[in-house]
Order: structure tokens, then C-alpha cells, then sequence
DNA sequence: CGGGGAATTGATTGAAATCAAGATAGGTGG
DNA sequence: CCACCTATCTTGATTTCAATCAATTCCCCG
């Protein structure tokens, strides 16, 4: 049975963390399909563990990864009646789902409710503006810095940061080649700004650096 | 004094019309800004008539304009303290001002001021997604088509479409140059697509050709 | 009219894409 | 446990699309 969460939100924790509302946990493979695009969007789900992007796909087969999610993280909000993006784990990950109509529910009667469903779209909002920002106008460098800086941010990671998605997706993210995103990794190591100790492993050694490119 | 509007919202029109709260109406001339970067954000508008533009500036003034305003419009809502953008008029411009902590208070105690808000902002994330898979992954001249057909479609033009911004708009808002924009322009009215029959003025001549370049 | 910002057009450069091999590593079965 | 196999990633050569640099031309406004 479904039951509405009290959450305490502690200032210090990511504020996201907290569910809206209850609801079974699903657990996925490596590289599942959450939710295809154009599918009903008759749930929401919150991340618990692992990662989890959410992208679009153009007819032609370009891809452009609209967001990463990691534990915390609400994704599958939508207006209309369908998923306008799909979504996908990185690697393996813990998911709960909510009955969207639910939470509708839910918000028409608590103000609380519907306060932070609208924190968590502004929140949403803010993300993809800044996103917009860096593909409209941002150079290849600038970019991948980008990414680092806010994987390392949202992962909590100090120095050794943790990268759970493929080049692939790494380019699709940030609009650009698997080549040019190895090419430009391959430079910041040369350049002392990283180290790339394993595959999906950043050492980050010159973070002040990197954040002067980000501006 | 401020008062609520009972808006009607018949289906026909466009939904963001409606007003969410009352608010005195400012006139601005051509090019005025309304709103700085990183100003406090204690105000939320309502576009009248005229339009607007959003955007952003980096330090070495890269500029990406994040959305164009048309009438009906409400731009301005921020979660934080202050504006992430700046906003500007185009043309002359009328705008409905809405205090803030106004809009706050009333979404509190009201389950469809809230609700509203909470549209309005997924609307906004809708936009600024498909921004950002424009940015990423498109062409220039599926951009200039993309502007071109979202144009005639907020502005409600059949054939003749009135462009309120200059080239260096349309360039900022699609991460393009203002010699890209014009090229692709000018190649549209060779392949007869389009035709410019004024400055700011745009005659669709082959609208299926432009929606398939887009999708 | 006449001045001046905006737009167009042309020539050239340049950053990232594309094309094309290799290198590395992760997973699997002998 | 190790070797192979296949994905993924890196690196190199070349091309391409859009940016930049550089004149004109076009209008809009005074």
C-alpha cells in the first residue's frame, strides 16, 4: 500500500532525496529500458541507487541525452500523457515507482506536496537551461569540463570520481563525438588537469582549472 | 490592489493567456530591459503584447538567449533569490507585473494557483528540452526551419509571419552565427521555401518542406 | 535625402565530425 | 587461471560545416 513519506529534510542532505511518496521498488539491469519515448506517462519514479539517463532519439538515429540521474534524483515528470524522453540505467540500479495518479492526487490535497513537485520541476528547469547554455555556446573543452565538474559535484566525489556512462553517452550528452570527447580527456591529462587511472575513473588534479573553464 | 482572476481557460484559446494573479501594467519601449542577470527575483510578468527575450551572458560575452516571449507568456519565475537571466523587449512591450511573494502566498493557500504555476513551469522545462536537442544535435538549417515553424506557431501566422528579432536573435537563440542565419535564409528563399519579402518578415511558401526538416 | 546600424555576400580559417585503424580492457569459456 | 574475443576507447588522417574576417548593400530613421 502506498503512504506519503514525512520527510524530515535535513538542510544538509541533497534536498531531492527525500521520496514524495511511497511506492514499490523495481530493480534493474545494466543498460534496461526504465521507459520507452512516446510510452504512457502513467508513473514517476525516484532514483534509490545506481544512475540513470533520460534521452531523446531523432528519427534518423541522433541522440541527444537530455539528463543523468543519480540516487535522489526524481525523473519521468510529465505534463502530457506520454514520456517525451526515454529513460535507461547506466549500469545496475534501484528505482521506485510512483502511480503518477497518485500523486496528482496527493498534490491536489496537500500543499506540501504540490510545493515540492514544483521545486522538483524548477529544479528540472534550471538543469536544462543551463544545459542549453552549454551546447548553444560552450567549445568541446568547455563541455567536458562541464560534465566532470558536475559529476563530481552531484556524486559527492572529492578527487576520484566515479563516471558510471560510456563515451557514448558522455558525447550524447554534451553534443558531441566519442572522438572529441577521448581526444579532449586525453588533452586535460596531458595538460595535468586530470588523470584517467582506469576506464570510468577521473582522478581530478587541478580542479581550480577546470572550473575557469566553466567560467 | 491586487486581486485574482477567475480566469476562464476555454480550450480554444492559448492556455497561458490567462493571468494567474492581477498586477499593474508596465510599458516598455524597444530594447529595454525588464529584468538584469542575478537581479533580486522578487517579481514575476506577464508579456501583454510585444515580445521578449531571456538570455544569458558569459564573462567573455558569449550570449545564449534561452526562450522568446509572445503574449500570454509568464516569464520571470525563478527558485532561487535572483534571476538566472535577463530579460529584454524586442519591440515596444506591455507587461503585467506580479509581486512575487504575491504569487507564493496564493499558491499556498490555493490548489489551482498552484497548479497552474506548476504547468507553466513544465512547460517551460518542455521548451528548454527541446531547445537543448536542438542545440546538441541539429543542423543550422533545421534550427533556422525549427525557429521559423515555432514562430508562426506561437504567433498564430498562417503564411506571412512577422519576425520581431534581429539576425543577432535568431543567431544567439540558436547557437549559430548572424552570417549562418542569413545564409540559411537566403538559401531557403533560392530553394523556395520561403520568401523575405521585407526586413522581419518572412512569406512560408513550402511549410511541409520546413516541418520535415525538423522532424 | 543622407547617415548608420543591420543584413547580406564573399573568401578563408578552424574546430569538430567523419573515416579509418589500432590499442585496451572486460567478460567468458576452456 | 589464463587466453581469447569482442566491446569500448584511443589515436591518426582527412573532410566538412559553420565561424571568422572582410567588404558591400540595404533599409530604417531622423
Amino acid at each position: 500500500m502506498l503512504s506519503v513519506i514525512h520527510a524530515p529534510t535535513p538542510s544538509s542532505a541533497r534536498q531531492s532525496a527525500a521520496p514524495i511518496l511511497d511506492g514499490p521498488h523495481r530493480a534493474h539491469g545494466r543498460d534496461e529500458t526504465i521507459f520507452d519515448q512516446d510510452a504512457p506517462a502513467d508513473r514517476v519514479y525516484q532514483l534509490i541507487s545506481g544512475s540513470v539517463r533520460t534521452c531523446r532519439i531523432l528519427r534518423d538515429g541522433r541522440r541527444q541525452i537530455e539528463a543523468f540521474h543519480f540516487p535522489g534524483d526524481v525523473f519521468g515528470l510529465e505534463r502530457g500523457a506520454t514520456h517525451r524522453v526515454s529513460a535507461q540505467t547506466l549500469g545496475q540500479a534501484l528505482v521506485r515507482v510512483m502511480p503518477r495518479a497518485a500523486l496528482d492526487a496527493l498534490a491536489a490535497e496537500r500543499g506540501d506536496v504540490a510545493r515540492r513537485l514544483l521545486e522538483l520541476t524548477t529544479d528540472s528547469l534550471r538543469r536544462s537551461q543551463d544545459h542549453a547554455l552549454m551546447l548553444g555556446r560552450r567549445a568541446a573543452c568547455e563541455r567536458v569540463a562541464a560534465l566532470l565538474l558536475d559529476l563530481a559535484e552531484r556524486t559527492g566525489a572529492e578527487v576520484l570520481l566515479d563516471v558510471p556512462m560510456s563515451r557514448q553517452d558522455m558525447a550524447d550528452y554534451l553534443g558531441l563525438t566519442i572522438e572529441t570527447v577521448s581526444r579532449t580527456l586525453t588533452q586535460f591529462q596531458q595538460d595535468g588537469l586530470i588523470a584517467l587511472p582506469a576506464a570510468r575513473k577521473v582522478l581530478l588534479r587541478d580542479r581550480g582549472a577546470l572550473e575557469a573553464m566553466v567560467d
